[in-house]
RNA sequence: GUGGGUGUAGCUCAGUGGUAGAGCACUGGACUGUGGCUCCGGUUGUCGCGGGUUCGAUCCCCGUCACUCACCCCA
């Protein structure tokens, strides 16, 4: 074979996708029935909108872009969704129509990391974004809708982890307190989290590094060190998840890699499925300062994305869809060929999957052709049938078989279905 | 980006220094026009790719690519 898909990007064969478009409508609804309406942008923004959003000491900026150069443009395929969302919303001036604006998208993401089940070069997300809302009832009703989300598809055991890193003010503190911490302890530290120590110190304390863990295990904790508004608006998120009867668990050492979050992050995990290391099915947060930096009014707001693969294998086989009846159509010789043709356009006409094997052959691998494709009708047709007006209906799974006159059987069989489906 | 594992038929996998097998799948027949069961037969391979050792390599060695797991990163 001379081609193959580039590293890390998947084909998705129709067996995939049915399952695909299954999770994607229970989403589009899901998300809909709180007032969240579709978003589409490019795939493709300029390379400086995720440097400055996303932020430059960010992994994913860092070395995970797939970058290109177009006519002196820098541009770059997006890792995530949130700046170009953003910068849609700032480019339509939404918030000069609208006090708060609810967005959803569903979308390609890419980022150049080695891939690994779960984690892949091109993936999938489906996020939600709120602007001009400042919280913290509305962060609680996002996480609230997220794991509502995973639970209506049939999801147990998740992991819903929140925690709030403050705003600048109390980042800035917390971030002196920590490397005041951190630096006595640097020996026992991962060469990686000594590293940390100096560009993003935060960082250090989501490492899976048992090293890192000890050490990180005695640091205080960053919900101590919150302001008096910080402190409101995370009091205030509990007491609304409370409220909406999300289970949470509260973790201090929640970081998250993107560079823009402020106050209220959150992530939930699952056991479920195959999903290995990659167990975080969806996160986000807030980010207040986003829209002002970008040039925009000073608005809050808020998000997450959750990755679509991940979500899938999850999922496993419940994410199977239901299959609808449908007719199979076995005609014998040419001119029942051509009556099949004719039978399969009446079925279609009147809603009913039909399909027609012209490739000839034997009765027998027909039927057998029609069973391997779960067809609820096998439609015998040859020329003792049509010399007497009538076909023969095989029901696959019943086993049985009736005759039918020929101007009826499109009807009758479209009755059949229904009456299956209303089961 | 770093480290480990694996690459043999469409799928799941066995196998041996003398150029390949099973099950499933597909297909034909037993049953001149009746499936999913049974029985009998048939098709399918550059043994991932390139190089080396050897009289000879799918097997040993080196490289490379892909997949996979972990780190890392995050969805």
């Amino acid at each position: 074979m001379q081609f193959r898909a580039v590293k890390g990007m998947n084909d998705l064969l129709p067996e995939e996708t049915e399952r695909w478009q299954r999770v994607e409508s229970a989403f589009r609804r899901h998300a809909g029935l709180y007032g969240y309406s579709e978003v589409r942008t490019p795939i493709v923004e300029a390379l400086e909108l995720f440097v400055h959003a996303t932020g430059e000491t960010s992994e994913v900026v860092e070395k995970q872009m797939f970058e290109m150069e177009r006519s002196g443009e820098r541009l770059a395929l997006r890792p995530e969704g949130t700046p170009g969302s953003a910068r849609a919303f700032l480019n339509a001036s939404r918030h000069a129509r609208e006090p708060v604006t609810r967005w959803y998208y569903l979308g390609q993401m890419f980022r150049a990391e080695q891939p690994q089940r779960g984690r892949y070069r091109q993936f999938n997300q489906a996020g939600c974004e709120l602007y001009g809302d400042p919280g913290p009832l509305c962060d609680a009703e996002l996480i609230g809708l997220l794991a509502g989300f995973f639970q209506e598809l049939g999801l147990r055991d998740l992991d819903v982890l929140i925690n709030s890193i403050g705003g600048p003010g109390t980042r800035a503190r917390y971030r002196e307190t920590l490397v005041a911490y951190l630096t006595p302890h640097k020996d026992a530290l991962s060469e990686h989290a000594q590293r940390r120590l100096l560009d993003n110190p935060l960082r250090i304390l989501d490492s899976k590094s048992t090293k890192d863990r000890e050490v990180v295990a005695g640091a205080p904790s960053i919900l101590d060190v919150l302001d008096d508004a910080d402190r409101e608006h995370w009091d205030g998120l509990r007491r609304a998840l409370d409220a909406l009867g999300v289970q949470y668990r509260v973790v201090p050492g929640l970081v998250r890699g993107l560079d823009y979050y402020t106050r209220t992050l959150f992530e939930v995990q699952s056991n479920a499925g195959e999903l290995g290391a990659q167990n975080t099915l969806g996160g986000g947060g807030r980010y207040d300062g986003m829209l002002k930096g970008m040039g925009g009014p000073d608005l809050p707001a808020i998000g997450f994305a959750l990755g679509m693969e991940r979500l899938l294998l999850a999922l496993g086989d419940a994410a199977a869809p239901v299959k609808e009846g449908h007719c199979f159509i076995a005609p014998l010789g040419d001119r029942a060929a051509l009556e099949g043709l004719k039978l399969a356009n009446e079925l279609r006409a009147l809603g009913v999957r039909a399909e027609v094997d012209g490739r000839g052959g034997s009765l027998k691998s027909l039927l057998r052709r029609a069973s391997g494709l779960e067809a609820r009708y096998c439609v015998v047709l040859g020329d003792n049938e049509l010399d007497r007006g009538i076909v023969q209906v095989k029901n696959l799974a019943a086993h049985s078989q009736e005759e039918l006159p020929r101007a009826e059987v499109a009807a009758r069989l479209r009755a059949g279905l229904t009456r299956e489906a209303g089961r």
